[in-house]
DNA sequence: CGGAATCCCGTCAGATACTG
DNA sequence: CAGTATCTGACGGGATTCCG
């Protein structure tokens, strides 16, 4: 079993930033968020055909931790076949921004640093 | 030889989420950009100091990346004992911004985690 | 003083198989 | 359909040693 990302801390006196960082660490939390940022309510299967090459391990674990962190919210329907569907919570709704000011300055930074290699930055062709 | 962040990636159309994350990913990049972030300017044994527990191993790689990423500034003078200064360039310290505004959210996202357990939330008494 | 080279280990994440 | 259990390999990061 593995141990939910936050259980890693010892002490409570946790940095917020390494704690925010912390929620969507890892491989798939990221792609999960996105996809659940522009779907309002998906289900598992189709979360798992969105997310090419997840194993049912690495979403239903990532799913979890990101449940039991408030940012995700797990809405199971006992019908036959069962269903779940994955929506974000208010709370990880409210992530969204902070994560797109970064986005931001990463689109930024990425193109500053090609105007320095390979490109001469003058004319856009390659050195 | 550690390979850098960033050749992990193997095309360049990379997220610029994951890209900015990639640049402070790590133990020890984010403590680094703290201490730069309040001191203008620092010297190696001095961030040694200041980062308890890390090797100058980790210290020197995590420097070098971020230089080549373009976070870091490395000033060496050329001294008997030698001397190198590190300090944050100026779009090394255009991040902090959009860095604090996470630490914003983790910070709010803690505190309504907590009103959940162990405290009640009413009277702020232990349940 | 400011690193680099080498070795080593714990953890994360993938593969595979199985289940209510 | 929506997961869980177990095994395994790769990689990030630490300890130690050495260098200009």
């Amino acid at each position: 079993m593995y141990a939910s990302s936050m259980e890693k801390e010892e002490n409570n006196t946790v940095c917020p930033l390494k704690y925010a960082l912390n929620l969507v660490g890892g491989k798939w939390k990221l792609p999960i968020i996105c996809i659940l940022a522009r779907e309002e309510s998906v289900r598992y299967n189709s979360l798992k055909r969105k997310l090419v090459g997840i194993t049912n391990m690495m979403l239903s674990q990532s799913l979890k931790e990101l449940e039991e962190n408030g940012i995700v919210h797990r809405e199971q329907y006992n019908e036959i076949p069962p269903r779940v569907e994955y929506s974000l919570t208010k709370e990880g709704r409210s992530i969204l921004e902070p994560l797109e000011s970064l986005s931001e300055w990463g689109k930024i930074h990425m193109d500053k640093l090609r105007t320095q290699s390979p490109y001469c930055g003058e004319c856009r062709e390659v050195k």
